[in-house]
DNA sequence: AACATAATGGCACCGGGTGCCGCAGGGAAG
DNA sequence: CTTCCCTGCGGCACCCGGTGCCATTATGTT
């Protein structure tokens, strides 16, 4: 009766395809012929896949070019409990943004091909807000961790919402200019954030 | 033939109502009974109009609950565009962020029921970044016009993003703090900003 | 072979959003 | 007053994303 747990043993049919593979099929189709120009008919069955069960892989169809980006959300949160602690707040937050947006580059086209989706497209840059609340609130636990304080409370929340926004600054500025380097925008910023408008970096 | 111009003399039928009067009709349902529970055929014949007509009014139904935010965001542009040019920018910044947020005392339960709506509902939520797009421009001009730089600059864009964080983190925290200050909490931020992380502020 | 489990796929249905067209109301020219 | 033009309104049909329901298929267990 106390059957083996985990997912290594598993009864049941099992699934044909991957989140992963999905998003790859999805983001080419996006590109190639824009968002709102397919149809999710259209993208699962370019996935192999019928309709209903592309919704089961994914919640709704702006999900698809995210793919799994939980497991991401893991990886920040890690790393950032893996700091030293004699590591200066915003010095952390700094390493864990470049560290995030740090990809194999064999990788680098398909990311940035992925941003670009996600800047350009209306309905998806709506839709990311909800994406990077998640990943405001692996900051926000962070910086109460470290100052002794609650991950709602305002100091964290806003510090959490500041952080966000030199990443997506840097995004865009990346996206708009081929030549740009995105980990140096993002240090850049992070800087900013650590010395204030007022320090060395302004004007 | 060289008819009079403008919208003081108008030919044709006259509107029957107004975004205003429809997005409070919006805002009384949708806190009585949810957003997501109140269907654009009950506003349109709550607000006394067709659904075909509403939808003429608003591009969408989550554009509700914002009534007129152009032309808020008009006001923000003259502020900035007054201030005196010796201001340092981060006191500007910040003056215009508190004044942005600051409404007559009979507005106050409608703003606060306004924006526990647009915190509040996630597609709301995800929606209100498309407006903000527009905000952060506002920003970013008058950054740009105050240090010789272009608004896609990489600083200007930075810079618009951290306000825009730090009025976000403000209202997360006044809504969910009854007794918080709503301007106090946008002071706050807007001074974090300007002395950065390691300023007197910190910790 | 019989059974339990889990994923798939088809179908009907809902709700937001749009194109199209005819109609209603209002000012201006005759 | 009649005619014309302009503009907003309403209804209809339709598209598309998303969901509930249920039968089916594929796999592992007994």
């Amino acid at each position: 009766m106390d059957r083996a747990r985990g997912p290594s043993v598993r009864a049941g049919r099992r699934p044909t395809t991957t989140r992963a593979q999905i998003s790859h099929v999805g983001l080419g189709l996006f590109t190639r012929q824009g968002f709102d120009q397919t149809g999710v008919e259209e993208l699962a069955a370019a996935a192999g896949i019928s309709r209903r069960t592309l919704f089961r892989y994914f919640p709704s169809k702006s999900d698809v070019p995210w793919g799994d980006f939980d497991a991401e959300l893991l990886r920040m949160r890690s790393f950032l409990a893996a700091l030293p602690p004699s590591t200066p707040l915003a010095e952390g937050l700094r390493l864990a943004l470049l560290d995030f947006n740090t990809f194999p580059p064999e990788e680098a086209p398909w990311h940035r091909q992925r941003m670009a989706l996600l800047f350009g497209v209306p309905a998806l840059q709506a839709h990311s807000t909800l994406m990077y609340a998640g990943w405001r609130r692996v900051v926000a636990e962070h910086v109460a961790e470290r100052t002794g304080a609650q991950p709602d409370d305002h100091r964290p929340r806003t510090i959490a919402w500041l952080l966000l926004g030199v990443a997506l600054a840097s995004y865009e500025q990346w996206l708009a200019d081929d030549d740009a380097d995105l980990l140096e925008l993002l240090s850049d910023g992070g800087r900013l954030i650590g010395a204030g408008l007022a320090g060395p970096h302004a004007a």
